[in-house]
DNA sequence: TCTGGGGTCCTAGGACCC
DNA sequence: TCTGGGGTCCTAGGACCC
């Protein structure tokens, strides 16, 4: 059997955490730049805020029902998932994170020896008393129905105490019956769209299908699912690989027509990935810098243009890829447009440790040490050291108007109690 | 004024190899 | 008239996820 394991509302619930006054109340996150709603607690969600929703277009309503607004605090919900994980996996040794809120357990042979329902709730009071997530349990023989499970875990919360467990041909007849198709995990707006118009409205119509041509229609990938939604386990638990991609896009703050203006963002961005790369120990060998204009502007010329661009040698030190980033942007770069978004993917990553030497070029060894210089002081006084390239006069101007505090990772921003 | 960011996987087509 | 068969690698685009 598989358990998913998902965080209710989980960047909401973690602002709760430290601030429980916010309990009841409608919560919602905005995403970087305040720009988009991202998390909503129960109460917002019954405020008819979409997931999505532009927070300039939603200010009103904000405002008219006293709703809490955060912008987002990654250090704080990355630090609170690493401490959930962890619990989580006291409970299996097998166990998959599948994204910041959510983790795949697989419950070999304990049927046997426990009762799931009961083991649930087990993990659900000790990720709430030793992190004061509240979490929601589904539990199937394979993973898209513990994601069936666990949908109807949450929305039935009052029956289920949080977990459900879907078991035997019946229950899974029953659930997939009244699951509607466009919930189904893997089946989008564009899936579910096509499979509408044939008038197919359930998860279970949906493994009523013919193989072959949903195969035809869908993909290897839609075939899988259907198989492992018909209660044949196909979408196996996989090791939490190291990232194959590592990417830094941002929209700027206004729109940029002159070169030098980009060129800056660029090379900050360039400096953000080495930082991360850093960060898992990888180098990357390719770099895809890309660029656009507004595409919301429909009044203004659009364009957009994306390039790839090799590094002399497998690297994470951040001078080489503002260099490789740079060169890759003046290639795809055109004068007369007002540009709203630039970003930068790092690909071919592979293990810092394994280097593949090259035969005429190679990395100056300076570099190693300077970066784990700049890195160390970055961390202690949080984030002075900057490169040639970036703006030194910029106060990093990202728009984070209501970010609480980074409550378990600073030391100068723990939670503070009147005695 | 204002509209996020970071990922994965699959497919098709082109360029290349022997 | 007629023009092989089997590969790999790369890229772009499109779907999906949270």
């Amino acid at each position: 059997m598989y358990a998913l394991v998902d965080c209710n509302n989980f960047y909401a619930s973690c602002e709760r955490v430290f601030d429980p006054s916010l309990e009841n109340k409608p919560v919602v996150v905005l995403s970087n730049n305040d720009g988009c709603v991202i998390a909503r607690s129960n109460e917002a969600k019954a405020l008819d805020i979409p997931m999505g929703a532009p927070a300039f277009q939603y200010e009103k309503i904000f405002e008219k029902n006293n709703v809490y607004v955060f912008s987002s605090n990654y250090a704080l919900y990355g630090d609170m998932s690493r401490r959930v994980m962890n619990i989580l996996s006291t409970f299996t040794p097998d166990i998959e994170i599948y994204s910041i809120d959510e983790a795949f357990l697989l419950l070999a042979g304990f049927k046997e020896h426990f009762d799931l329902t009961t083991y649930g709730q087990d993990m659900i009071k000790a990720v709430r008393s030793r992190t004061g997530i509240p979490i929601s349990i589904g539990i199937a023989p394979t993973k898209a129905l513990a994601k069936v499970a666990n949908k109807i875990a949450k929305k039935f919360a009052n029956h289920t105490g949080g977990v459900h467990i879907i078991d035997g041909p019946e229950k899974i007849r029953k659930a997939l019956s009244w699951t509607k198709i466009g919930d189904v995990w893997g089946i989008g707006r564009q899936y579910e769209k096509r499979l509408l118009a044939l008038n197919i409205k359930n998860a279970q119509q949906f493994v009523e299908l013919h193989d072959e041509y949903v195969r035809k229609e869908f993909s290897v990938v839609g075939l899988r699912l259907k198989r492992d939604l018909s209660g044949l386990s196909t979408l196996s638990l996989e090791a939490t690989p190291l990232k194959k991609n590592i990417a830094v896009t941002r929209a700027f703050e206004n729109m940029y027509s002159d070169y030098a203006e980009l060129k800056e963002r660029v090379s900050t961005y360039a400096v953000k990935i080495g930082e991360k790369l850093r960060r898992q120990d990888s180098n990357c060998s390719l770099l895809q810098v890309f660029l656009l204009t507004n595409p919301f502007r429909n009044d203004l010329k659009q364009y957009r243009a994306s390039i790839s661009v090799y590094t002399p040698h497998p690297t994470n030190s951040s001078i080489t890829l503002v260099k490789t980033a740079l060169t890759g942007l003046e290639m795809i770069y055109k004068e007369g447009f007002q540009y709203k978004k630039a970003g930068i993917i790092a690909m071919k990553l592979t293990p810092a440790k394994q280097k593949q030497f090259k035969l005429f070029t190679e990395e100056n060894p300076k570099h190693e040490q300077l970066m784990k210089v700049v890195d160390l002081l970055n961390f202690r006084e949080n984030g002075k050291v900057k490169f040639g390239g970036q703006d030194l006069g910029r106060t990093w101007k990202i728009k984070q108007e209501r970010l609480s505090n980074r409550f378990s990772t600073r030391m100068d921003e723990l939670i503070r109690i009147k005695i």
